[in-house]
Order: structure tokens, then sequence, then C-alpha cells
DNA sequence: AAATGAACAAAAACTGATTATTGTTCAATA
DNA sequence: TATTGAACAATAATCAGTTTTTGTTCATTT
């Protein structure tokens, strides 16, 4: 076995030729019939590949359609993180991936797969695992922001972390709580007296 | 017609026995059978009654599924608003909710209803909607905090109350995302932290 | 070594006919 | 005046038979 039993599948290997043309295909083939009506033959076939060949890089059906959603956030992630460069405090940047965020869910494959599969979405945004993955995205900034003093240097910063999170998360998948949270600048505004100055007395 | 049109199906008058009755039985053939499976004519053998008063009081399956909801909420907020009386601090208060919250959903009817129609349930906890009826449960307390000065006096009730619910639901719903929130302790720490102090300077 | 393509049983999706449920109406009843 | 129960067309769920897809294996090719 050339990779180690919990990378064999899944998190794979973008830059292999073989894998990229088997989730390149499988993406083609979700966005255009969703996940449900995704068949391997037919990602074989827009792949121009054998079945056997995606059996080898992803072992089932499921870890290939986990595979593309991964390459799909990842490249999110990257986006977003190339976005951040231009934002010069810690508010700026979290308003900057709840509005990315939006507009990502809005335009991109979820708002196709809502059309025809609004259960699988929604299952999809309910699982944690799917944000814990962009953990690791925001201490750097939280460093950061600490660095220049726009939050206090001895907060910890796995707490920052969640928080920024939690409040990225519920804004992107709840825009209206209440308090309609729709403009960029409401939102600026809110996790500006939210992030800086808390409820604290 | 003898009630305002916005009023005459849901929020109904859980004092007219009638609608009782349907709603007892209505909620005994969900956690029975499910939401997909209840069907009018059960719900009228169970509360013995007839589906012409159903329809009478409910315009339709829709609403009747939501007025039962809708009760069940209300009951979580009075048991909730019994639970918090004993609670010294707002910080306290929100840790009792996501606790409380967490029990509910892991015991009461959304456990029977997450195994035979996860899908449902998650579309459920994605509407804003179902939060958005209990957001007018907490100025009361933010106004008490600031009075105890436990929070700022002059920060805005709608913000805080926003942060508060997003706080709340976030950690009902996702009890674990990156930094794991799973016990008491742990997250009243948490909102300790956060909202007390928030992480500003 | 990796990819192919064919073969295969088991599981899932599809299909069309059948049955059940919904939502509406209304005359009879309490 | 609210409730009942029966009738009804339209919609949705169910079911059994059929087809497709899945996941696995392996000999052959690149």
């Amino acid at each position: 076995m050339t990779v180690a039993q919990d990378e064999q599948f899944n998190s794979a290997n973008y830059s292999d030729p073989m894998v990229a043309r088997i989730l390149d295909a499988a993406e083609q083939s979700i966005r255009r019939y969703g996940i449900r009506r995704m068949s391997m033959g037919e990602v074989a076939r827009i792949g121009k590949l054998s079945r056997g060949s995606i059996y080898r890089h992803f072992g089932d059906k499921e870890a290939l359609v986990e595979g593309v959603f991964r390459r799909l956030q990842q490249g999110f992630l990257n986006r977003t993180e190339a976005l951040l460069e231009k934002q010069p405090t810690l508010v700026d940047k979290v308003t900057e991936s709840v509005v990315h965020g939006r507009q990502d869910i809005n335009e991109g494959i979820f708002a196709a797969l809502a059309e025809t599969e609004p259960e699988t979405v929604a299952t999809m945004f309910l699982d944690a695992g799917f944000y814990k993955r962009s953990v690791a995205f925001w201490p750097p900034h939280i460093k950061m922001a600490q660095q220049n003093g726009e939050i206090n240097a001895d907060v910890d910063i796995a707490l920052a972390t969640d928080l920024v999170m939690r409040l990225a998360v519920s804004l992107v998948i709840f825009p209206d709580m209440g308090k309609p949270l729709n403009s960029k600048r409401a939102i600026k505004s809110y996790l500006g007296q939210v992030l800086d100055s808390g409820l604290g007395a």
C-alpha cells in the first residue's frame, strides 16, 4: 500500500491527474444531475476513464461525493484567503467571509442542488464536520489581530477562533435572526460591536 | 368570520378544547408515525373527532404540523423560562438554555423524528423562522443583565438579543465546532468570556 | 504499477397500476 | 353555530416487477 490507511481515499491528491480528472467529471455530473442521480458510470463516461479507476481512488460513491465537496471547499477557502489579504481588520475579514460565503451558497453548486435536493443541502449545512475542516483557517488572522491590538492579546486563540467560526457560520446560514443583517454595512457594524467590545461592562 | 384573517389557522387558541384535542391527537400521531405518515384520518380517529373539524381549525396538513411544533416550542420556552428564574446571571441563563435545548433535541420528539426523517429535521433546524419565534424571549433578560451591571448599559438591546440567540442556537446545534463545548462547565466558561468581555482590547 | 473492461450478485432506482389520503363541499346533527 | 360524516376529484403513497447502478473481482492492457 502506497498511502497511509487514513488517506487512501478522500482528502485526495489533487495534483494526481487521474484524481483531478475523476473529480472534474464527478463535479460536472453533480452540477448537471445532482448527487442522487450522479452515477459512477456517468462519471466514467464524462471523464473518459474506467469505473475501476474511480473505485481505485475513491472507495465508494459517498467518498467520491465527499471528495468533490472537499475540493470545492478548498477552492472556496483559497479564494477567501486571497480576498482577506486586502482587509485591514479582523472585523473586515469576518465580514468579507460572510459576504463571500453567502454569495457562494446563493450562486454556486449549492444553489443548483437546493433546487432539486434541498434536504441534502440542509443535511450538509447541519454537519459540523463540514465547518470543522475550515477551523484551521482562522488562527493566523486572530494572531494578526492580536498583534495589531485589535483584540486582546491574552485571549485564548482557540476561543477566539471558535467565536469567529460560530458567528461567521451563523451569519451565513441565518441572514436574519431577528435583527436583519442583510447588507455588508450591517454585518460589519454588527461584528464590530460584538467582536471588539462584546457586551462587557 | 370570527377570527382575524391572519390568525384563522395556526398560532391557534390552545385553550379551545377542540383545538387542544386536535393538537394532542396530531402530536401523538407524529410521535408514533412521523410527519410523513401522519394522516388527517388517523388524527381524527385518535382524537375521536371528524376530519371536517380538523380542516375547520387548521387549513391543511402543513398548518396542523406547524401548529403541533409551535405548541411544543411554546412549552419548551415556558419550561426554559421557569428554569431561568433560578439563574443569577445572563451567562448562567444562556448556558442553561443551551443545555436544556440540547436535552430537548436529544430526548424529545426531534430525536424520534431524526430516526425516520432526518432530512425533515435538518430542514426545520435550518429554518430561521423556527428560531425567530423565540427571539422575544430574551430582551427582558438582557435588560435585567444591564440593570445588574453584568453587561454594558448602553449596548443596543436588539444587538445583544441577536448575539445571544446566535450563540445559543449555534451551541445547541453544533456542540463541537473545533473547540469542544460538551459540558455545562465548558459552555458556561465559554459564554462568560464571550459575552462579558468579548474579544475587545 | 496503474488503468482497463468485462463479469457478477446485491442493492437501489424506476415504472405503471392500485390504493390511500388530501382538500373541498354540503346536508344532517348536536 | 360548531361538529359530523358522506361524497367527490385530485394528489400522493404504495407495491410488485423490471431495469439500472453499485461495489467487487480479476484477467488483460498500457
